[in-house]
Parts: structure tokens; sequence; C-alpha cells
DNA sequence: TTAGTTGCAAAGAGTTTGCAAGTAC
DNA sequence: GTACTTGCAAACTCTTTGCAACTAA
């Protein structure tokens, strides 16, 4: 097992890599190449951690809210992002998966801390608990939930 | 490794057990007992699966929605029923967590049936992992997702 | 020229909140 | 009597959709 880096920023050929990913996509399903799309790409890929379309919507300014809503699936399906823990409360939320070790979630539910990691062990589990029950695997989320080191002493000092 | 059935029905008396457990945490939070929320109560306690707002709705008749949306908190807290998979897409799911043994999914991506497993080993790793970047673990997420045999069946014949 | 793309506004779904009337303690 | 509950309607947030103007191929 070990922990995986938040997210180590793109280099400028790795943008182009992901963009060029997309252009294939676009291209398959008989879609138009467009200026704004790619914008909207550079900025999700920009982003280090974990971001919701709000967020996002800070670092683009000239897109509107329907367009991104419009290309963020594009992208999901183009393999640049890829929905992130504490989606579902109050609106999606996305990380890079381009170019990403895949990887699971581990999240301290008093100060939002995500520490990712990645243990092999599971996901072979996870094959095989598929397989016992008739399933072929294409997916999972795997979340952990607790207190992390500094709000466990927190807490404590809190009940003192 | 083993299957879970869906959710044994709840006997009389387990119902009034999840009711008095309910009553006691109104009371002790200097709540005041209300019939309703009872009947609300009773309402999710009757539900065999997964369960969306909606849905239980149409068991409620007597209900109104912003009441149910009220309590259902309550309901968590005093661990009566948990989120289930699927929410946050279009509405919160729920599933009963009273006297029944904690459990994963496993979901068809196609026909949305949903195995249920237990898998100690999982349990443990999943401490393990914790423990290892000092955190104290308090729940978890586990979702797989993938298709079913009767679905890749049919993707199969599909594709040709 | 044809068909995808965008901005904009309006619609939708699910959920929350303010308020007044009702009710438990 | 005080404080919690409920019904109801309105508000809110996130997301989707219809439409007209625009643009890539």
């Amino acid at each position: 097992m070990k922990a995986v880096r938040s997210a180590p920023k793109l280099d400028q050929a790795a943008v182009e890599r992901a963009l060029q990913q997309l252009r294939q996509l676009v291209k398959d399903r008989g879609l138009k190449a467009s200026e704004v799309r790619e914008t909207i790409a550079r900025a999700v890929l920009a982003v280090d951690g974990h971001f919701s379309i709000d967020e996002l919507m800070e670092n683009l300014p000239d897109a509107h809210t329907a367009t991104v809503y419009r290309v963020i699936p594009l992208l999901v399906d183009a393999g640049l992002i890829q929905q992130a823990p504490g989606s579902g409360d109050q609106g999606h939320r996305y990380e890079r998966a381009f170019e990403r070790e895949h990887h699971d979630h581990l999240v301290c539910t008093s100060c939002q801390k995500v520490v990712e990691f990645h243990f092999e062990t599971f996901e072979t589990l996870q094959r095989d608990v598929a397989e016992r029950f008739g399933f072929s695997l294409t997916g999972h989320v795997h979340e952990l939930f607790g207190l992390c080191g500094s709000c466990q002493k927190k807490s404590a000092k809190a009940a003192r």
C-alpha cells in the first residue's frame, strides 16, 4: 500500500496529450472542434485537487455554466476527469483522471482532509468478489471515513 | 465472504425496539414525542430494500414532504437508516440500518441490480489502511460497479 | 449548407426555510 | 406557558433544456 501524491502537475506536453485524447473522442463522435471546449479542458487539467463545477467556474470567467455542464460529461468520457468523493450532497465534485494512477480516498470527517492511497490487495479482492457473484467489474467507489491524527487530538482535548 | 439477504423483514418486536431507540434519541436531545415522526419511522422500517424520499412518500400519504425531510436526519442519527448507493445523482437513497449487519454493494450499471455482500477481509484491511495514515476509522463507502451475468450476455448478444 | 456549439433565460428536480397554527410537557 | 412540530408555500441550489445566433467542416 502506498500514499498517492495529490495530483502531480501536468507539464505542457502532458496537457497536449490530454487534449489529443479529447480531440480523438470528439472526432470519433462526429462532433466539431471548439475553442471553448479546449479552454474548459485546460482549466480542469490545471486543477491540482478536487473541484466542484462552481469552483471551476471561477477559473473560467468566459465560459458559461450551461456550457461547462455540457462539456463535463465529454471530459469524463475522454478520461480526463472522473467523479471525486463528496459528490452528491451539494453538487458533484471531480478530479483529474488523465495520467493519474488509480487510487482510493481516506477522508477526515472533521477537517475534510483527503489522503489518497493505492492498495493493490483491494483491487484484487474486489475482482474476486465481483467474479463470485458473476459480475464483470468495471469500476468502484471506495472511501474510508474517520478522524485524522490532529483532529483526534483536538477532540480529545475538547472532551476534557 | 457471503451474500447478505436484502433486508429481512422486521417483526413487530423489532420495530418496537427501533422505535425505542428513536425515542431515546428524541429524549436525549430534549425534543418532544410526535405521532407523525413515529409514522415516518414505521414506514422506513417497513421498506425491504433501498428507497428514495419520493418512493417513501408514496407510503406516507399523510406526512408532508418537508416533514419527512426534517425527520430523516433524526432516523439516521438514531441508527434506523443510512444512506444507500445511488445517492447523489437524483436525490438521496436510504436503506434500513437497524438490526442489519454491515454490508457493501455490488451494483450492475446496466440493470441497476444490487447485490449486498459482507467480506470481513475488507473490513480488516480498511482499518489497517486508516491506521497506517493515523486515522481512526468511523465508516466507509464501498461500492463495486460492473455488469451482472445476464447483462453481460445481453450486451454480448447486442454486439453481434 | 448542414449540423454541432454557445450564451442566455427559463424550467426542473430535490431539498431547505420562514411562518403561523397546533401540540407535548 | 414555553418550546418543539407540522403544513404550507416560497426560496434555494444544482443541473438541464429550448431557442436563436454563431461557427466548423
